[in-house]
DNA sequence: AAACCGGGGCT
DNA sequence: AGCCCAGGTTT
């Protein structure tokens, strides 16, 4: 393993210095936001949070923070729950497995290690949906282990403040990255290191505008010493977005809309949605939701008016959802691929947790007063 | 409305 | 190293 000699020979990982974790420790302790998780050290709460902040915002999270611990407030808690109670819980926030993995996690911990979290970054790996971020996150934090947690924002920081300008997403850049990221730790107050570098990332070293001016570490940053901060880190390539045409079906009997459980497992795993298939590139939507209907769900039904349409990106995919009344004329209710199948009140519509897109269709249909 | 930013976990 | 999961903010 290593490099060649004319790699060795060439740069070395330059070690941040040690001025820079005691810089941003004060920067840290005049700035640090006052967020509902840092008020408690409980692990339990720093765990949640942490899940709860993978891929989404700071702001976002705060409301359902508070709910989630206030309906689970424990690990005990959590873990006696149905799924389904989690799920709503967390319904609105998105990428549901996390939401899937905490809860698994909670039985492993009350099964397997009387109901407290592990104390060891090694034992907290180990859990069902915690890699090396959350791991790290809560190791440092709640229990003052010598460990890294980087997110993207702590990736921008490092990135610059060494200026690396490989791609360090993947191969030799990234392993520099991984190799600085665990050698800048400090062994005193590791959690608020980890912690400041990522809200450095997060409110001074930003992506587009980076506020070096401000910055605590901005005489230390090779990046800006070579005016390179806006190259450096280098963007992440995107695959080129998909366009997916979905037709789905608002479908009526006595007063009732039909709602579809997703299989456990995959995408969408357990959340509820109104049937809906994607359309082949030459097919019709009514063509297509007539042939679902009959051949998942067991129904007969005479395809309407386009009662609604929207566009919902996710990552490099976008989504073209159409929804068309339908009316159920006859049949027996089957649920077909789905985990389960039933016929809710519209105002019921709100108790169940429903994909980002689907939310939105039933927001629009309520509020248009169906 | 388009462009752009967000990455963890698993195998 | 590559695959899967499946949202929000900015401009």
């Amino acid at each position: 393993m290593g490099g060649s000699v004319g790699a060795s020979l060439r740069s070395r990982p330059c070690d941040l210095s040690l001025a820079h974790a005691s810089r941003l420790l004060a920067w840290f302790d005049r700035e640090r936001r006052d967020l509902p998780w840092r008020r408690a050290r409980d692990p339990y709460r720093i765990w949640v949070s942490e899940v709860m902040l993978q891929q989404t915002q700071v702001a976002t999270v705060i409301p359902y923070y508070g709910r989630f611990v206030g309906a689970f407030p424990t690990v005990r808690a959590l873990a006696r729950a149905p799924l389904d109670e989690v799920l709503r819980c967390w319904a609105g926030l998105g990428y549901y497995s996390r939401a899937r993995n905490l809860h698994r996690a909670a039985r492993v911990v009350v099964a397997e290690h009387g109901g407290r979290l592990p104390e060891t970054f090694a034992a907290l790996r180990a859990l069902p949906g915690l890699g090396d971020y959350t791991a790290g996150a809560i190791a440092s934090i709640a229990f003052d282990e010598r460990v890294p947690c980087v997110d993207g924002n702590a990736v921008r920081v490092l990135a610059r403040v060494a200026c690396l300008t490989g791609d360090v997403h993947a191969g030799r850049a990234r392993q520099r990255l991984m190799r600085l990221a665990h050698t800048a730790v400090p062994p005193e107050r590791p959690g608020d290191y980890n912690q400041a570098l990522m809200e450095l990332g997060a409110l001074i070293c930003r992506p587009l505008d980076p506020a070096c001016n401000a910055c605590c570490l901005g005489d230390l940053c090779e990046a800006r010493r070579r005016g390179k901060q806006q190259s450096v880190p280098l963007p992440r390539r995107r695959p080129p977005t998909q366009t997916v045409r979905v037709a789905a079906g608002i479908v009526w009997r006595r007063g009732r809309l039909l709602l579809a459980q997703r299989p456990l497992e995959g995408r969408w795993g357990g959340l509820w949605e109104f049937p809906n298939a994607e359309l082949p590139p030459e097919g019709t939507a009514a063509a297509t939701l007539t042939r679902l209907l009959a051949e998942a769900f067991g129904l007969r039904a005479e395809v309407g008016e386009k009662v609604g349409a929207l566009v919902h990106g996710i990552m490099h995919r976008r989504i073209e959802l159409t929804a068309y009344e339908c009316r159920a004329v006859s049949g027996r209710t089957q649920a077909g691929t789905h985990a389960a199948a039933k016929w809710v009140r519209p105002e019921e519509l709100g108790e169940h947790a429903l994909p980002a897109p689907h939310r939105k269709l039933a927001r629009r249909l309520q509020s248009r007063g169906d």
